[in-house]
DNA sequence: TTGTATGCGTTATCAG
DNA sequence: CTGATAACGCATACAA
């Protein structure tokens, strides 16, 4: 078949080569669409010797339906995200749909953030962002700028919203009682940033199972303003050095990797300790750099591939009757701890 | 100003409303419009008022331009993809441009992925993957599928596509001089896998430039089929294990960073060397994960900022006269070498 | 400077 | 099962 350098073909084209209507030419493209085999293939003969694909932005336009989602990220520093655009990106193109990536720049940008998304009629917002403050949610369903506004990898109690996450209970219980099994008496929690809205359930779950099952004080926490490893490493440096080895933690529980990345690090390169034998560490994502003979971090990995399907459910219900979905990953354990 | 919840609010709807005609409204939105500042301060007051903003699809249906750029990427796996993916939607962003992010699945995806994309009107395709192969090529000119194909972040020659990349010529040369200063005898290069089609010319230069200023035997090369820590890992242990010390390299130069790390990996844990005492080690990129005190890593900033403004510069241009475009990054040392 | 007709490539909906 | 009419929301070119 010789390459075609028409400017564009149409479905109209299509029709006149097949010897049909242009809208037979449009149902012989819907999967489900009513039409009998014989025009189906006359068409798809004619389609493929034009080289006819269907204009997905013209049936945007003419349909209500672009098959489109936006992924908000506001955080590009976490390697996590990686992982889960791969996985997004994979899933979302096998289902159907085109990922349109939406940075989202600074502090309060979200709102603007979601228009841009929304002026290209996105199906849904799909936010994978660390932080998700109200202006964003008012934007997205005030208006009706957005038909659908979903959370992912976090847990969202906002109205309109829904939420596809990784059940950190589950997950923080397991860490916990592991942890508890192996003997360790003084945990130290490093946590993220304390958004309100959107929130991981990681901190709570382990204080109070910790509470619960251990019988020792109840552990000590330390918040950094990011999920960045060099803010992680200096907290932690800060908080043990010329700290005895009497009261100091014997194991950091991180709130995600990144964070127990940097706390190694900290341990072996400023503090001099070692991992796990003075000082045990535990993550949570499972991130690649978490297998490396390097780190070698226990860890709890989030069921991405299970989240990005859900959302695909989620996409093709269009949002009817849909709730919160989560979803248990595996316990990971390595040399960490 | 109350919340609009009315279904869709077009720009007939402010043309009402401000007592003008539709074309008006078209005009005060355009940038270089040629509209009264009277009439367009109207048309504002109205668009705000109703919550109105241009409809992208529409307009890109209209018009032969969709504002829309899609980037394909073939490897997640690399920590410098999401530094590109930060850098790229951020800058294209604030230049207007939306971002449709695909992901070129397995092998032979390429031509696939081009199609989804071409779907949607793109006005050109990045591809920031490693692998380029003939047949990205093929679909996308053939048939004025795509308006422009765009190589970032590697040399290309391929008729038809203009790349963007680091100038890897100048940038392998500071490192390979800094190496020969710091009075390096026997290195090792660490490549990726070798492609024909777009290819870094860091090996070559580095053999080059060692070759004629060093005095050495020229340097030996290991090629790993993937850019991978856990490939470059195993792949240097192989090579080093039971080298005695006399014979073994003292600095392994790496394509990137990814190897570099895995290569340090190897040293410091299967091998049980040292780094930089027993072996040097420098890379290429400066991911955020070189800067750690875990890795230390010497290595080269590609001008990433740089990279993604030429890139509008290109898509602004609609493409016209267009020549590759080559930049200097930074040679950063640290304490690896 | 502003208004008007026409077209972009498809889909929804109804008629045959 | 197939053909036809009317949008979808905007842009371009031209006329006023």
């Amino acid at each position: 078949m010789a390459e075609q350098s028409l400017e564009t073909v149409t479905a109209d084209d299509v029709a006149i080569l097949a010897g049909v209507s242009r809208w037979t030419v449009a149902r012989a493209f819907k999967k489900d669409g009513v039409i009998s085999d014989k025009a189906r293939a006359k068409v798809m003969a004619a389609a493929t010797e034009l080289g006819y694909v269907p204009d997905l932005l013209a049936a945007s336009l003419a349909s209500d339906r672009s098959n489109l989602v936006a992924l908000l990220v506001d955080d590009f520093d976490n390697p996590h995200k990686l992982v889960m655009l791969e996985r997004l990106t994979r899933i979302l193109r096998e289902a159907g749909y085109g990922t349109l990536l939406v940075n989202m720049l600074g502090e309060s940008d979200g709102p603007e953030a979601l228009l841009t998304a929304s002026q290209r009629r996105v199906d849904a917002a799909v936010v994978i962002g660390t932080q998700f403050d109200e202006g964003i949610r008012r934007t997205a369903l005030g208006a009706k700028r957005v038909k659908q506004l979903i959370i992912f990898a976090r847990a969202s109690t906002a109205p309109g919203t829904i939420s596809i996450s990784c059940d950190d209970v589950a997950a923080m219980t397991e860490i916990t009682r592991h942890l508890l099994e192996k003997g360790f008496k003084r945990p130290l929690f490093l946590a993220g940033p304390d958004t309100e809205s959107t929130r991981l359930m990681r901190k709570d779950t382990f204080i109070n199972v910790w509470s619960e099952e251990g019988s020792d004080p109840p552990p000590s926490v330390i918040h950094v303003p990011e999920y960045s490893m060099a803010l992680a490493c200096e907290a932690v440096t800060t908080r043990l050095s010329d700290l005895p080895s009497q009261v100091r933690p014997d194991v950091i529980v991180c709130e995600n990797d990144v964070l127990a990345l940097g706390a190694i690090d900290a341990l072996r390169h400023r503090l001099g300790l070692s991992v796990p034998a003075d000082v045990a560490v535990t993550g949570f994502d499972d991130v690649p750099l978490a297998a490396s003979p390097a780190y070698d971090l226990t860890t709890y990995r989030q069921p991405v591939t299970e989240m990005a399907r859900a959302l695909v459910r989620v996409l093709d219900n269009g949002g009817r009757d849909a709730t919160d979905v989560f979803l248990s990953g595996r316990f990971i354990q390595r040399g960490s701890s």
